[in-house]
DNA sequence: GTTAAAGTTGACCGTTCGGTCAATTCAGGT
DNA sequence: ACCTGAATTGACCGAACGGTCAACTTTAAC
């Protein structure tokens, strides 16, 4: 009959099983879910048509529902893997060695990010601009306890005179806000500058400036024990 | 039989007419638009129900068609008036005096219209993530000239040394990626800060930090000529 | 008081969309 | 060749929504 619409979290379903198969569906799940994601990022939840997703998966719209039991379902995976995403990118600001080469390196990694997926950073912050229905708790819990952790290493380094002296939390906001831009308003930042090829002029051109100026923002400065000093 | 549906741009009624009436359509109108501009800030041009709109405003639903003439022309209305607004605050940015005062001023500025105007920032925000099909040529229009004229007194700052060297453009998307944040992202801020009174602990509390940051990351060094020098 | 336009309302219509389903095809095991 | 369950598909359904309309009420000019 069926087997589909498994436990919520496929997340790469190399099983091998019976003979060699099993990745056939698995792989037009995630097809469903790639297309699913850009469509959702552009018009929000109400906005999306699960035809429009079909038809960017290349797949009748009876499909979709065949592997997903519905719309809002879909959305639930598709969001809660952004938020994955979005949450695998904090990843470590190295707490140990000097502030300004972690910081430096955590907000290039945040800006990669954006560069490498808009549609996940847009679809998140639809979410968010909207109340964060779905992820809200996600926010307050793990984020809340990530940002509450990281704050203590940026009180050291303040009390240590090599950050200024800002919220820790408000410093990550300022991160965040400033490394979604370049894939939330893409649309804006493009009609600005009229970049014509965005990828190139925005992120390898102007990026360097933008990250060397939150840097200097958070006044981050080199940690004394360590030798490297720029040319 | 009926009048309304006016030359789209209405913006204070005040006529005086006949005898003393007509402000009481108008005011209704302007109900309505309020009532709209935060139904659509939170879900989005699709995801808003007449309906919705409708008892926002304390009114049966047909009657917000009678006001305007299809929920199409009512979005394209709030939004143009949001875009006005945004245009409005982006004012002028002091090009003689000292740097650092003009973009401090100018910063807060943008933070109060993100602090009085949540709603209006985050519509301006959905609809640019959608990629601005309405307000698209306003941006590459009227906004892409401001900066382009206020890029200018930021180059001859930097010739003057009395900012770092970056972008104009870029400067500016930091500026406006900082301050909307807070109106845009407050779901998040709010989960993680876990701030009881938003308005309160954060635009009031914090929010000095962050234009301080700004400041300091743009590297903005007041004039030489200035007697002011604080504490 | 009469008249006419402005404003108000709920009932209604056509369309669109999410979701279901029965019919059919496909693939692998025996 | 045959069987079985997975996969595919287009037709279809009911609900919800934007928009219309005709009946009704209010307002104000004379």
């Amino acid at each position: 009959m069926e087997v589909p619409h498994a436990n919520e979290f496929s997340r790469l379903g190399r099983i091998g099983a019976t003979t060699s198969n099993q990745g056939v569906g698995e792989r037009k799940r995630e097809k469903i879910l790639r297309a699913a994601t850009v469509v959702f990022s552009r018009k929000g939840y109400d906005g999306a048509r699960v035809e429009a997703i079909a038809q960017k998966a290349g797949i009748p719209k009876g499909n979709v529902l065949y592997y997903f039991k519905s719309k809002k379902a879909l959305y639930r995976i598709v969001i809660k893997q952004v938020l994955s995403l979005w949450l695998e990118a904090l990843g470590n600001v190295a707490e140990e060695g000097n502030p300004e080469e972690a910081i430096r390196q955590y907000v290039n990694r945040k800006l990669a990010l954006s560069r490498n997926h808009p549609e996940a950073s847009r679809l998140f912050a639809i979410e968010v601009i909207s109340g964060a229905p779905i992820i809200g708790d996600h926010l307050s819990g793990e984020l809340r306890r990530w940002v509450e952790e990281k704050g203590r290493a940026f009180r050291k380094w303040q009390e240590d005179g090599l950050m200024a002296k800002i919220d820790p939390a408000h410093a990550f906001f300022m991160i965040w806000a400033v490394t979604q831009t370049y894939a939330d308003f893409e649309a804006q930042i493009q009609a600005v500058t009229g970049a014509k090829d965005y990828d190139q002029e925005i992120y390898s051109d102007a990026a360097g400036e933008v990250v060397d100026a939150l840097v200097r923002g958070l006044g981050l400065k080199r940690d004394q024990g360590c030798s490297l000093q720029s040319a």
